[in-house]
RNA sequence: GCCCAGGUGGUAUAGCCAGGUUAGCAUCGCCGGCUGUCGCCCGGCGGACCCGGGUUCAAAUCCCGGCCUGGGCGCCA
């Protein structure tokens, strides 16, 4: 049997497929070796691939010379394929196993591994990350992403089903100046440029020719946050349309995510278990508080707060501890958000935006925009940024813009909530933070 | 940027407070044994005190500085 073998994967069976329906089947098997227990004259493989694990037991002295001496090199993560009969074995805990006639050690992992692949030792964020290839083959942390992947594929259909485009926005930008988080420079053939923060600009303007459009996709900040729900590179889910107000789009959001949490709980109950997640669906309508409210809240908790100041950490933490689950925040004054959401058309001291908490954590946060030209110059001004860095993105209210809201919810997020996981860089593959640029 | 905690074999840790041991345990690796393991087991061996300076007869242990890590705050439309 050579390495490599046109066609191989027509006759190779799935390790997590190896049941009692293959009794006595020759089969074929390929993956990574998670364990070897060798006893002597009898030794037990488990191996490991994309869709489970199965046990190989190969009795040495029966096997042969050269699978015996296949059998020595073999290491921890080695990548073999196993030819085998499979049978029904109630000694085994997964009740069948593939007795081994051949063994091809494919890729021969080195030995000792620089990681615990297995587990049996704990590991901390550090060893976990600088060997996170390794780390990520351990079953609960491969939930995570294939969980990822799942949710990614619920809000696309979430959104297609809701008539929304899906667009891509660009990545590279030419202006800093849109206020607010720290940018990433960029060369741009000898030119400053900068990782874009956000699609908020480009989506508004797109809703002029989709009306309602989303995307899913990187964007950058770079902030000197050092938090565990912090990191210069995430995962933006924005959403905007045309001819909606914050009540539509809170409504649509509201539907996202429990469309998402009965998307997981249909097809990936397997994942859930192996991360111990059990997992309700939220009610909805969620929650709906307004700031005014909010703060009245947290002086009656005892917390010092003034109206008109942004909510920091111990706010959202002690409104996190009264308001359990998902719960809008909305009505926030105008002051603290951004210069392109709308004030309140009875009260210009608070605007037309709305936040979505899961207890402390912030995920979402949107509203209704400005559509008239005149009072977004004046907007911007109010914020001290120049309208003329914006001169192409005003010049798109003057060909006939809608009122419009839309939404920018963090992927990432959402992932900590349906994974119970408290640190953002447990659900991402390679994250990247302040102090992290490898691997 | 600030605050707190911490850096001991590849990994995870004990020892540090109260200075003096052959630096302990587990996992791991190598060697040997074991035909039902499934965190296999048993025996043997191997591998570590972040860096620099100071105090002291003597520093993993106390002091100072640096670097790094974890957590948090601030920042974060």
């Amino acid at each position: 049997m050579l390495p490599y073998v046109r066609g191989y994967m027509d006759s190779r069976l799935g390790a997590g497929k190896v049941t009692s329906e293959f009794e006595d089947r020759e089969v074929s098997v390929s993956g990574w070796v998670q364990e070897i227990r060798d006893l002597g004259k009898i030794v037990f493989i488990v191996l490991r691939d994309a869709t489970g694990i199965c046990q190989i037991k190969v009795l040495p002295s029966k096997a042969g010379r050269e699978l015996a001496d296949t059998l020595k090199s073999i290491t921890q993560e080695s990548v073999i394929t196993v030819r085998g009969r499979v049978v029904k074995e109630p000694r085994a805990r997964l009740g069948v196993e593939i007795e081994a006639s051949d063994i091809v050690l494919l890729s021969r992992a080195v030995s000792p591994l620089p990681y615990d692949v297995t587990g049996k030792v704990g590991a901390g964020m550090r060893a976990r990350l600088e060997n996170r290839i390794l780390d990520l083959r351990k079953p609960e942390n491969r939930s995570i992403f294939t969980l990822a992947s799942s949710v990614s594929r619920a809000l696309r259909e979430f959104f297609y089903s809701e008539g929304f485009t899906e667009v891509r926005t660009p990545r590279i930008i030419a202006t800093s100046t849109e206020g607010g988080a720290e940018l990433f420079e960029v060369n741009y053939f000898g030119r400053p440029a900068y990782l874009a923060q956000s699609p908020q600009l480009y989506k508004e303007e797109l809703v002029t020719v989709f009306e309602k459009v989303f995307e899913i996709g990187p964007f950058f900040r770079a902030e000197p946050s050092h938090t565990g729900r912090h990191v210069s590179e995430f995962t933006s889910v924005d959403i905007e349309a045309a001819f909606m107000d914050m009540e539509d789009v809170m409504k649509i959001l509201e539907r996202a995510v429990s469309y998402v949490y009965q998307w997981v709980l249909e097809k990936n109950r397997g994942e859930l278990k192996t991360l111990g997640v059990e997992l309700k669906p939220p009610k909805t309508p969620f929650k709906r508080l307004t700031y005014t409210e909010a703060v009245e809240t947290l002086r009656a908790l005892g917390e010092k707060i003034e109206w008109g100041e942004d909510f920091g950490t111990a706010h959202l933490r002690a409104l996190g501890k009264k308001y359990r689950g998902f719960y809008f925040i909305t009505g926030f004054p105008a002051a603290v958000k951004p210069f392109y959401i709308q004030p309140s058309w009875d009260n210009p001291e608070i605007s037309e935006s709305f936040d979505l908490m899961y207890q402390w954590l912030e995920l979402a946060s949107g509203g209704t925009r400005i559509s008239d030209r005149g009072l977004l110059e004046k907007r911007l001004a109010e914020k001290g940024l120049k309208p003329e860095s914006f001169r192409e993105h005003l010049k798109v209210y003057e060909y006939g813009m809608p009122f419009h809201a839309g939404w920018g919810l963090g992927f990432e997020r959402l992932m900590m909530v349906i994974t119970r996981r408290t640190n953002i860089r447990d659900v991402i593959l390679f994250p990247r933070d302040r102090f992290r640029l490898t691997p």
